[in-house]
DNA sequence: CTAGTGTAGCTGATGCATCAACTAACCGGT
DNA sequence: ACCGGTTAGTTGATGCATCAGCTACACTAG
């Protein structure tokens, strides 16, 4: 317990509150857009996209949960989800009986075929319009920063 | 159907990459803290700001709605959540027989002040600290030229 | 071989976000 | 007075995220 937290410089609060506001208003809308183009969530996209930038469209359960960055639980349900849609197939694996392999469909494909040019169109007309090169350079700069401060800090 | 996409430049796809990942990582380790040290939600926390920053913590449920950016039915689900959990209640509006007012109990109150240090101690620990006053003032305004550039078109 | 430990993945519960559809009260014109 | 449109707020369904706890297989040491 402090009895006297440090409250944040104005300029500070200032540049927090805008980036939450902006964020939270781009991604909400963006996810709405393609969640309405495509019926396809956010997740169901990366899921989608990652598989099939891979050779084979297939890839390990824990490898793909890795790659994203995702705990396995959430990537199991999100599986099981897609699955029931027919975006991918599990198959087992012949070297782990525990494992699986996780294998966009056809209709998977093609799903993420349709959707990957409008989802583009939807972050150009979102975000990169917004902005001009040199600030598109300096908030990746920024941003690739904080990631690393994060990362460096214990969970 | 364009058969034609116009694909990001690998700056573009870069910056956007790049703030997508910081994002993701920073609100969702953000919001698992406050709800892990409140046990309360970053919904909850902004409802009840926002309440309490008001005179009197009470204010009619759509302009809660408005202030927040939140549509009715949200706002309708997450005060409903906040009843049952004590931390609002709904009050009868005299003037208007659809409307009610939305009021922080004292247990509400208490959870944010409880909350609010915890709160800015997290900002400060993930964000604030990674970045110099030039980067969050840099964040600022180019948050606030997407913000601007989103409010410009329609939905 | 077997006991212990780590790893792969699943499941159920809970809360949150969005959508579409709904009720009820207000308000302005005729 | 009443009728139609608007506003206030609710509701139910569905999908998503997180947490805690679970099974089953694999690996390694003794």
């Amino acid at each position: 317990m402090d009895a006297t937290p440090r409250w944040l410089t104005s300029e500070q609060q200032a540049a927090w509150d805008s980036f939450i506001r902006m964020q939270e208003k781009l991604i909400g809308r963006l996810s709405r857009r393609v969640q309405a183009d495509s019926g396809m969530s956010a997740s169901d996209y990366l899921v989608l996209a990652k598989l099939t930038e891979t050779s084979g469209g297939r890839m390990r359960f824990m490898d793909l949960a890795k790659l994203v960055e995702w705990e396995k639980s959430r990537m199991s349900h999100q599986v099981r989800r897609m699955t029931e849609r027919g975006l991918v197939d599990k198959e087992e694996c012949p070297d782990d009986g525990r494992g699986a392999f996780i294998v966009a469909t056809p209709a998977g494909v093609k799903a993420i075929e349709d959707a990957a040019p409008v989802h583009v169109e939807h972050v150009r007309r979102l975000f990169i319009d917004a902005l001009s090169q040199e600030e598109l350079d300096m908030l990746a700069r920024i941003s690739d920063r904080v990631l690393a401060h994060l990362e460096r800090q214990a969970d």
